[in-house]
DNA sequence: CGTGTAAGGAATTCTGACACG
DNA sequence: CGTGTAAGGAATTCTGACACG
């Protein structure tokens, strides 16, 4: 349904290799982090790891700040975003609750 | 048809990380490269870089050495097999090609 | 053959801070 | 606010080699 194995959402990726991969700085990695727009796990010692999920948000963030957006705006947006599809998620789950009371019915 | 994007397929995980993934030591994963079983990718700097599918085979290759088998016979097998795959794709291609000319048709 | 280990060096990452604007 | 940078330390990775079996 979605992806396979969910290799999309590990979290891997050491800060160095996102660098690359996004053409930001460390620091602007970190920061962003700080502005809690981006969150990565730690290894045992302490070392930030980043799915490739987070590389491509990194990227929309990147392009999100080009256009002059501050990270406040990018965290907001992306708040709503969050609930809205947490909302979408509701309905769908109550949907399927309900066919599986009454029945699988084309609407 | 395969896989979205292949994440799959990026080559962005260092040694330590993969190391923790597979359970076998940095060691052990160098070696398997020197015995030509793993063929990872190396940054600007010469640090080891490995995708998810790397993973996936050095975890094959670490059952496979629980079970006794020489690095050497594991590499004789990844060849036979990636031969396979390759007459199988050709002849794929093939069929795709008369296909392409004379019509599709059940057979 | 397959793996461990100590060795030395280079590159990576981390945090907290000062700087500029 | 967003980013650069120098600072110092700790952890990572690399290679070539010796060891054992």
């Amino acid at each position: 349904m979605t992806d396979n194995p969910s290799y999309k959402d590990r979290k891997v990726i050491t800060i160095g290799v996102v660098s690359e991969l996004t053409g930001l700085t460390e620091r602007q990695i970190r920061y962003y982090e700080e502005r809690k727009l981006i969150f990565p796990e730690r290894s045992p010692k302490g070392n930030r790891k980043y799915s490739f999920m987070d590389v491509e948000q990194l990227i929309d963030i990147a392009n999100k700040r080009e256009e002059g957006v501050q990270t406040y705006e990018i965290r907001q947006e992306m708040l709503k975003k969050r609930r809205k599809e947490e909302r979408k998620k509701r309905r769908e789950l109550l949907r399927g609750e309900i066919n599986a009371r009454f029945g699988i019915q084309k609407d």
